[in-house]
DNA sequence: CATGACGGTATCCTTTTCGACACTATGTGC
DNA sequence: GCACATAGTGTCGAAAAGGATACCGTCATG
């Protein structure tokens, strides 16, 4: 998320490229968006699955998910907390484009490119 | 462009959409491919379509793509000098993703959210 | 009583991003 | 001599992103 998520788009044709941009941006976003589309998850449910990501950031990308009306939180108020995310309409469109980052993405980014694999 | 470019992308099956995001991010890298999908342009005919975007800046993102082989930096030896950018084939492969992020954003994207259009 | 799971917060700190601004070299035109 | 155009570079500084770590309340389990 940059500084202003979007303020103007209209200085130029290519703005909403941008603007598409700006939504999904965001060091997780992607790959939260990416396994939701495999349907309604829990918190820890995502987390596990992307171990990497701490529990604040990962708090943090959901939260802003939700500011932009892309997924649904839905919290049941039970003793141990019980809290579901599911896409929204809105959120579920971005299909198209997350499956379009991630055939280039399996084309053309080498996993792990600085990694001399045990070097020996 | 985060901290860390990529440093491992097989951490979870969605990694390679984040892997992706890596090269388009940055604040106007998805405004300069879209713009040299119509063709090779010079430096500053890329400038004049992106007028809000510094001079400084410009150069930045036109390195990063370069560096990333997505765009060719073609430089005349020339007194008043003369750059053209043009895409690499990596480069254009990556149009079904702009062309997605477009779509989704023409229909998505709100322009210019907060101006409440000359309110009278 | 201690520990763990759940779904978070709060705080601190470092790194990155990005904007503003000035400066460069060279040739042309006035 | 001065400004202008081209295509940059250098430096500075503010703001944001993101990582580390610790903490919260509750209930169940051991």
């Amino acid at each position: 998320m940059p500084r202003v998520r979007h303020e103007r788009f209209d200085c130029s044709p290519g703005c909403t490229v941008e603007g598409t941009l700006r939504y999904i941006d965001g060091k997780w976003k992607g790959v939260v968006l990416y396994h939701l589309f495999e349907g309604t998850m829990r918190f820890n449910e995502i987390r596990r699955r992307i171990p990497n990501c701490t529990q604040r950031m990962l708090t943090n990308q959901l939260r802003e998910l939700e500011t932009d009306g892309l997924i649904a939180r839905k919290v049941y108020a039970q003793v141990p907390p019980k809290v579901e995310y599911s896409l929204t309409p809105r959120g579920r469109s971005l299909e198209p484009v997350i499956t379009a980052l991630k055939i280039w993405g399996d084309a053309n980014v080498t996993l792990a490119p600085e990694v001399p694999q045990a070097a020996a």
